[in-house]
RNA sequence: GCGGCGGUCGUCCAGCCUGGUCUAGGACGCCGGCCUCCCAAGCCGGAGAUCCCGGGUUCGAAUCCCGGCCGCCGCACCA
């Protein structure tokens, strides 16, 4: 890990917001902390990235996963389902002499040795009062207890039951529009919702840049999946072996990762559903792809203590980057069927899905069987009053009413041989369950900052950002030798040609030469095109790459072809 | 949220201590022109800073004092 490099790490960022990739936020009115613009360059950089995350985890799977769009804003009701709105208030109280915050709940509970979990603040208060307690650490008066939670809230209309809140995750969206999907889906499973979307989380104090944000573009998939289903993912195709970092090696102080095959950590328990390990070499391979290599990608698998209220397992894709060392770019949670639960239990909705078995099974079943006319003979009109309760008796409870010989039911005294368990084969073709959930989760604006950190480089006192070119904000650049009418007009033309072709391109005949390919050098363009006198004489240009200073002769009939075939995976 | 340090053209830096000489200086970058047959060359010209914001002291504030905002560091907090 290559940590505290600040020196790189204040040329990043120093690079990003002269030219344009990101800065902070309203800086006209002294800025906002942890709101940050994405620049000319950013914008493209980051919706290449969001192209290229889309091709992975939706266009690639695109025979179980689906993409949908869900609003920002939510009704309290969802965050109360989700445990956000109780699992993201804490109560905290400050001290007044040393300034020191406490959780509220947690202070007391230890100096008082009472339970005070899910107290109010109001009932926090007052057993401070009336129990004295003062700052542990300085001995100070504590001022009042309040609640900081991480939700951002506003209000829907002018009502005032319209109280909602700025989700902090996409996921809830496709919890609440999942049974419309998997309908619409004409009720597959394995079933992925995919969704892009702006997030906001009302943090403390962010101050880690773009790393810590109160507002960014989340990147998630939901996987609905049923536990019991046998179907193994086809971990062929995204080979590669992860380096985890387990919960237990890190409680025994090891900080050193296992490498494994995605299909091994699930055989050693070490990872523990499937499709938790295959959508985590998906992640691998995707990042790949934004200038990591396998080994600079760790899973760490959080503690319990770490882990969300609504997770079984959580595994964090970190990556090292200068100035802040690991950070945590994607998480991948097994959510279990707790959000669906959740939903179904607070909206009352029906979230179950019905599976037919591969092999129907046959089961022997007991049932009450109820003989009306042995009823009506001893009960005469009254046995309409009992025959459904009857009916509705469990096997035991019949057969124990039996060997009593008689029973009373609603006042009313019931003949045993009124009653009769028989048993019978039936034949089961499927079963009612609340899908299981794993969720891969992407930061977009931190894979962008990660993108840039690896692709920064420094040649000769000229800064090159070697960016693949799959997600280069401009993939060509287009010069004139010289500002020569004849020259001019051929490159003009070629500008032309690429931007019909799709290209993202810069034209520029300013400066020298050199000037020009260490501007767009700068700015990660993998290609420059030059237009010189011998392109008068044979119609070749020359091709100069980003990486290698390389040039190479290409005709400009095939220009175009040959700048697209370099974009592997590009739709050109 | 607390404490320490900081905030001057796009960027980096000088000036601040010791108030006036600052209509704020330099370098790089940027823009226009000239030149130029391949890696930040040269020449000419130009734009660009209400010195973070607000208040105070003073005849006079980039400079001194107070408050705020933002950033960095530490503490605390952290799905």
């Amino acid at each position: 890990m290559s940590l505290g490099d600040e020196e790189k790490y204040d040329k990043v960022v120093d690079l990003a917001m002269r030219r344009g990739f990101f800065w902070p936020s309203y800086e006209i009115y002294g800025g906002l902390a942890g709101f940050y613009d994405l620049g000319p360059l950013g914008a493209l950089l980051k919706e290449n990235i969001k192209n290229l995350w889309l091709d992975y985890f939706v266009f690639k799977h695109q025979d179980m996963v689906v993409l949908v769009e869900t609003p920002v804003i939510a009704p309290e009701a969802v965050f109360k389902a989700s445990g956000h709105l109780e699992s993201f208030t804490d109560p905290i109280v400050a001290c007044s002499k040393c300034n020191k915050i406490y959780r509220a709940d947690h202070l007391l509970q230890d100096s008082l040795g009472v339970r005070t979990e899910g107290m109010h603040p109001e009932e926090l208060n007052a057993l401070i009062k009336e129990k004295g307690v003062r700052c542990p650490s300085c001995g100070g008066e504590l001022g009042e207890v309040r609640t900081f939670n991480l939700l951002f809230q506003t209000n829907v209309g002018p009502y005032r039951h319209g109280t909602a809140y700025l989700r902090p995750e996409a996921a809830q969206g496709m919890f609440t529009s999942f049974k419309r999907v998997f309908t619409s889906m004409r009720y597959t499973l394995p079933v992925g919702i995919a969704q892009v979307g702006r997030v906001a989380r009302n943090e403390i104090s962010p101050r880690q840049g773009m790393v810590r944000l109160r507002e960014f573009t989340i990147m998630e998939v939901e996987f609905f999946f049923d536990p019991e289903e046998p179907i193994t993912p086809d971990f062929n195709r995204f080979q590669g072996r992860l380096k985890i970092l387990t919960a237990e090696s890190r409680r025994s102080g090891v900080e050193e990762p296992i490498t494994v095959k995605p299909e091994e950590a699930v055989a050693e328990g070490i990872v523990l559903n499937p499709w938790l390990a295959y959508w985590m070499s998906v992640a691998q391979a995707f990042v790949k792809e934004i200038g990591l290599g396998e080994g600079e990608v760790v899973f760490e698998e959080k503690l319990p203590e770490e882990r969300a209220h609504y997770s079984r397992q959580t595994f964090d894709q970190l990556v090292a980057i200068s100035r802040w060392g690991w950070v945590e770019i994607s998480g991948h949670a097994y959510r279990t069927d707790y959000d669906l639960s959740r939903h179904m239990q607070f909206s009352g909705e029906d979230m179950t899905v019905y599976r037919e078995l591969r092999e129907p099974k046959e089961a022997v079943v007991r049932r009450v069987v109820v003989d009306e006319a042995v009823l009506r003979e001893s009960l005469g009109e009254e046995a309409v009053k009992v025959v459904n309760i009857l009916k509705s008796f469990k096997a035991d409870e019949a057969e124990r009413m039996i060997k009593d010989g008689e029973v009373v039911v609603a006042g009313l005294r019931v003949p045993a041989n009124a009653l009769r368990v028989v048993e019978e084969v039936e034949v089961i073709r499927g079963r009612r369950f609340v899908p299981h959930v794993i969720e891969p989760s992407f930061g977009a604006e931190r894979l962008v900052l990660v993108a840039l950190d690896k692709a920064y480089t420094e040649e000769g006192g000229r800064v090159v950002l070697k960016l693949p070119p799959r997600i280069a904000p401009y993939k060509l650049a287009v010069f004139p030798l010289v500002t020569k009418d004849q020259l001019r007009s051929v490159a003009r033309r070629i500008y032309e040609e690429a931007v019909r072709a799709g290209l993202t391109v810069i034209y520029d005949e300013d400066g020298s030469i050199g000037r020009r390919y260490a501007r767009v050098d700068e700015i990660g363009v993998p290609f420059a095109v030059t237009v010189d006198y011998r392109t008068l004489d044979d119609g070749t240009v020359t091709v100069r790459l980003r990486d290698t200073r390389e040039q190479v002769r290409v005709g400009i009939d095939d220009l175009i072809r040959w700048v697209a075939n370099r974009f592997t995976g590009s739709q050109l």
